[in-house]
DNA sequence: CATCGTATGTGCGATACCGCACATATTAAG
DNA sequence: CTTAATATGTGCGGTATCGCACATACGATG
């Protein structure tokens, strides 16, 4: 696959990368050995890949070549590499910075949006004060499924909530490409309906359950998408989150950092014991995360 | 609607349909005349057209041809004569019996449905015995649109909740159909972000607004749909829908009912006061229907 | 250092909703 | 008619959450 053909020194670099399955595979012919590795796990991956004792040349480089040709982005890794080739133009990197609206309601919407690293909430309120999340994106899905469903403004509101980098892409660009390409439609397809299901079961698990369950399961989602023990949250940030007072979050918090299974000081929110935190989040965690786990398995291929 | 009137006879029926915007001109040529109506008053139209009076050939080869042209979903209707024609043959119509489940969570899918009487009620829940209403389907839209997005198991609970009857199609046949036919793909993609923008709204809705607000939003979106003023429907139903106990609704209603909005007694609900319910039910009504009403026109072309 | 804005902790009365218990009305079945 | 099953109305104490008021802590800025 792809962009390998670099004239790149590479005297000891792979020369061919082949994808295969759900895997990975980097030739190295100089040292005639190989790697695989499975794109879930490509962070992990490549640091092992890069580790001296393995290979011997130029890092970034390597690091550059292969997040060209597999992003970290599951929509975007499930591509094939003529898929994603087509797609690469069209796409930039750009920076999600804390705070940051992504799409406000009614508002048109210009770009779609690949998250690599960071979150994006998505939004839905009443009388515009009172505000509820609805869903949570990482990595593994793109906010913009209302341009890819052929609707020009936005529904609701989309919101950076931790920081990171996307690929964005133009919405016209995006609903040419899916036009044309039946496996970006599948793959979004199959990510329109995880995140269907995601809304659906936080409606429920908002309806019925306490506070301090759903501030466990809100970390445990986040935690998810930021491969991170440790992110900045302001309180308020998370009244808005849960659709609850600011105040009700300050005693869930003290309840959690009671039982020491998170640590949180003005903002500075760790998770402690993880284990322990699934048990006080509701099922739905596991529900959600279930289904999640469910559609990059299907959409891996 | 419109230019029904009651002198023109049918000597024959109608010789050509043709669907121009939102409503459907029939010209029947012996007497030079022909009828506009608005598709969304198609039942009405149809009983006036088939009046004794005003028709006095075949009734039944009329209807049928209407049926065949112009079917009473919107989803359907939306498509022009040819990509329905490809599409009927696979369309078989199936009675919607009240409290019949249509899809159970974790069941494969084997029918979707395209209502064009009567509700269905999409439901979430958190450990079985707690349920909650995330949508509601009408002849608007659709069952099954994780068919459609290429899953196979339903997620979530769809429930009757009105009688009436429903086009069904195997979940291949449609797969199939939407492969091939960008119409019929694009019409459902635009009922699908109409499907999660009420998702979204309701959440936020059960999360901030209390449950006279709701019952009459509930009220007033299942009037919409079964264009009726009565129905038939029992507080432990109507809890399950609201998500909250029984002995609630039992209240609610009450509320509701000595302000003279509704008449309910022993599962017997009338709508009194249709403008009066709209201001006690919350705004989500409106914006619901707003969305609703967008997509309608979106989708007719 | 002083100041100010922002974030956080806490307490208290009000309220919406829950859970349960029980009475009553209606319909269905024997 | 009797009985059972189902649907509905009501009351009461408990609890989660709200709304508000206020005290406190921290960080940025001058």
């Amino acid at each position: 696959m792809s962009g390998f053909s670099e004239k790149t020194s590479f005297a000891k670099a792979p020369e061919t990368v082949a994808k295969t399955g759900i895997s990975v595979m980097i030739k190295a012919v100089p040292q005639g050995s190989f790697f695989i590795f499975d794109i879930r796990h490509l962070e992990l991956s490549i640091k092992h890949l890069l580790m001296p004792s393995a290979v011997n040349h130029d890092a970034t480089v390597l690091r550059r070549i292969f997040q060209m040709s597999i992003p970290n982005n599951r929509l975007l890794s499930a591509l094939d590499s003529g898929s994603f080739r087509k797609l690469h133009s069209k796409l930039e990197t750009v920076p999600l910075e804390f705070g940051k609206d992504i799409y406000q309601p009614g508002e048109i919407s210009t770009f779609v949006y690949f998250p690599e690293s960071g979150i994006i909430s998505l939004l839905s309120s009443v009388e515009t004060d009172s505000t509820l999340e609805v869903g949570i994106v990482g990595n593994e899905g793109m906010v913009g499924i209302g341009v890819f469903l052929g609707v020009e403004k936005a529904n609701n509101h989309a919101l950076v909530q931790g920081e990171g980098t996307a690929f964005r892409m133009r919405s016209a660009d995006l609903q040419a490409a899916v036009e044309n390409d039946n496996q970006l439609r599948r793959v979004i397809n199959l990510y329109v309906h995880s995140l269907i299901t995601q809304i659906s079961q936080t409606a429920a698990c908002n309806r019925y359950h306490d506070i301090e369950s759903r501030l466990a399961r809100w970390l445990l989602m986040t935690q998810d998408r930021m491969r991170s023990d440790e992110f900045r949250i302001t309180q308020e940030f998370l009244s808005n989150m849960l659709g609850v007072r600011r105040e009700a979050v300050s005693k869930a918090a003290a309840g959690l950092q009671s039982n020491r299974l998170i640590s949180y000081s003005r903002g500075n929110l760790s998770i402690l014991n993880r284990k322990d935190l699934e048990k006080t989040a509701c099922r739905c965690y596991r529900v959600i995360k279930k289904d999640y786990d469910d559609f990059l398995k299907e959409s891996a291929f």
